[in-house]
DNA sequence: AAGTAGCATTCCTCTGATAAGAGTGCTAAA
DNA sequence: TTTAGCACTCTTATCAGAGGAATGCTACTT
């Protein structure tokens, strides 16, 4: 437990180290306190014990933990309201309704990237309750066909099928018509099960060759509903930060970034816009994740703001917040 | 002009700075060159009067200008083989054949970024000569259609359509079946000027809301030539090398790679294999690139290599002639 | 004329010393 | 409970000096 001064303190050290990214001293918060540095001093000492404080080296000023961080988002934090001139360029891009929501999604992240000098991430995909409308195979060359998928939610999704010459073609158009009969109106992560348990028996029973095109077919239809599209914007934003002013931790995180499965271990499915504080996110131990899910209209994912430890969290949760709204209608 | 000792010492010298990257000594060199430190030197000094060799500072060793990587490039380099096991990586990607060609070409890349610790870029698009064969049009919402294209060479392009509720629904269907018919059997790049001289009069000529129709189709169907896919593999290997041991250095780099418009200008339709050393490339001084153009069935477009100039340019040059000439089947 | 030994010179890099400054922790007094 | 005061620690900057790695040049040799 720490008392009432205690947090106000915390509060300033941490709100001034945001600010200047310098270890706060006691001397400089002597006249906001209204009292010594002396006081300060103890005081100081005891939030270190409670694990909410650190120092650099032995007697320089204090720099907040991770766990003060976590104390001050909990308990200290004001929520923030966003300046008019940011809401401005935001609104430009919801007010233009002559974009698909995804890239409206995009589009409004890369301006928060700007607006916070932060790294904005989008994972997004096309949810499960996209239902096939038309399916379509168009012969490419003597042994490729294209495969296109549509869902009712305007998402398109082709992929190539490789086919053997020695499957004879007639089989294959009656094969296609069969799994476009059978697919369309089946949501896209109902594909595989509808291919297994529906077309493949059908095929086995009218052509021995059905192995070979039950795969090729298989191979193009099974992998729809896992595609997540990746948006990362002012990747290297967070570079320019002075706590970054070091090659090696450059080099790190820049591997760390290239590492396509941990931007995708972002991926959340909480509706909450919640904050992780250096160690609590899986990605780096010098940065902070602020995310949140979205749904609409067929597409879902995840929003997402990196920045260092020291980010404004309370601008960076107003925009995120902002944002999800603003995807609601 | 300057002599065949030179010449061979201009060799040396840039080989094994190209291993060390530390300025070389005259000390260094004696025994491999057959005589006095002292001679060395002096044929350095006429090197340098050429514009071929540089110093660091006043007594240091030489390094090698970008004039002077020029010369070996042109005259003294000698073209490399490459390794069996290179080899081997690649030679998965290009007898596996159920690739795609673009994903063929990324594939490889990607392994030629690892085999080199450079980066490698991939400029590509849906060449000219891609003619339509298909054109779907599939109504989403009430004011909302999909339009889907699919050419000959098996590219997919889809646009979002946005049509104002006022527009009469038949007309809409009567548009789509017009443009359709006209569209299919021309090139990607020719359709805009379809749409112009054939699409919009004949519209004009059955209803007064032409102008609306013309407009929504117009914005989705015009672009699909311009799209260049931009694929950068390896981004970061060129920030580990040791001449970026530096925070600015990686910043300058970092802050031109996020420019796709840079990246594009890497652009080259030149089929041979060009090389741009230092301050020849238009992207930054402290680099080199490497880059050709490709083209087969229907795609066409730019693959590049991009290292400190202390590259290994005989290595990479046989690593793009190599992709070429695989490409070409 | 070409090559080389030798040496002064320049510059880099590392080390250690020193001084100033910024903070802290602790003690003792208010 | 607060605070004044002071010893102590650590950082940072600057400087000097030593050692080393090169070079350029001069003068000698072949």
């Amino acid at each position: 437990m720490i008392t009432a001064r205690q947090e106000a303190l915390l509060k300033l050290i941490i709100e001034d180290y945001i600010k200047t990214v310098t270890p706060v001293s006691s001397k400089a918060l002597e006249e906001i306190m209204g009292c010594s540095s002396a006081t300060i001093r103890n005081e100081m000492a005891t939030l270190e014990k409670e694990g909410l404080l650190e120092k650099t080296h032995i007697s320089s000023g204090r720099i907040p933990s991770d766990k003060g961080y976590r104390y001050y988002v909990d308990y200290l934090m004001k929520p923030e309201e966003l300046t008019g001139s940011d809401v401005l360029k935001l609104q430009t891009i919801f007010k233009n309704n002559s974009l698909v929501l995804s890239d409206a999604i995009s589009k409004s992240m890369e301006i928060v990237a700007e607006l916070t000098n932060y790294t904005a991430v989008v994972l997004g995909s096309s949810s499960s309750d996209n239902k096939i409308v038309k399916v379509e195979v168009v012969p490419i060359s003597e042994d490729k066909m294209l495969a296109i998928v549509i869902t009712d939610k305007g998402h398109v999704e082709n992929r190539t099928v490789f086919l053997d010459q020695s499957i004879d073609r007639a089989e294959v158009k009656k094969t296609v018509d069969l799994i476009s009969k059978l697919i369309v109106g089946a949501s896209l992560t109902e594909v595989p099960a509808v291919l297994e348990y529906e077309v493949k028996p059908a095929i086995a029973s009218y052509t021995n060759q059905y192995e070979a095109l039950y795969n090729a077919f298989y191979n193009a239809f099974s992998d729809f509903s896992s595609k997540v599209n990746v948006k990362v914007s002012g990747a290297n934003n967070l570079l320019m930060e002075p706590e970054f002013n070091d090659v090696d931790k450059i080099r790190k995180l820049l591997t760390k970034f290239d590492d396509q499965n941990l931007i995708r271990s972002i991926k959340t499915d909480d509706e909450n816009i919640k904050i992780y504080i250096g160690s609590e996110n899986g990605v780096d131990d010098d940065i902070s994740v602020i995310k949140t899910y979205y749904y609409k209209d067929g597409e879902e994912g995840t929003i997402a703001l990196i920045g260092p430890k020291r980010m404004e969290y309370g601008k960076a949760e107003a925009l995120l917040n902002y944002i999800k709204n603003n995807i609601g209608n």
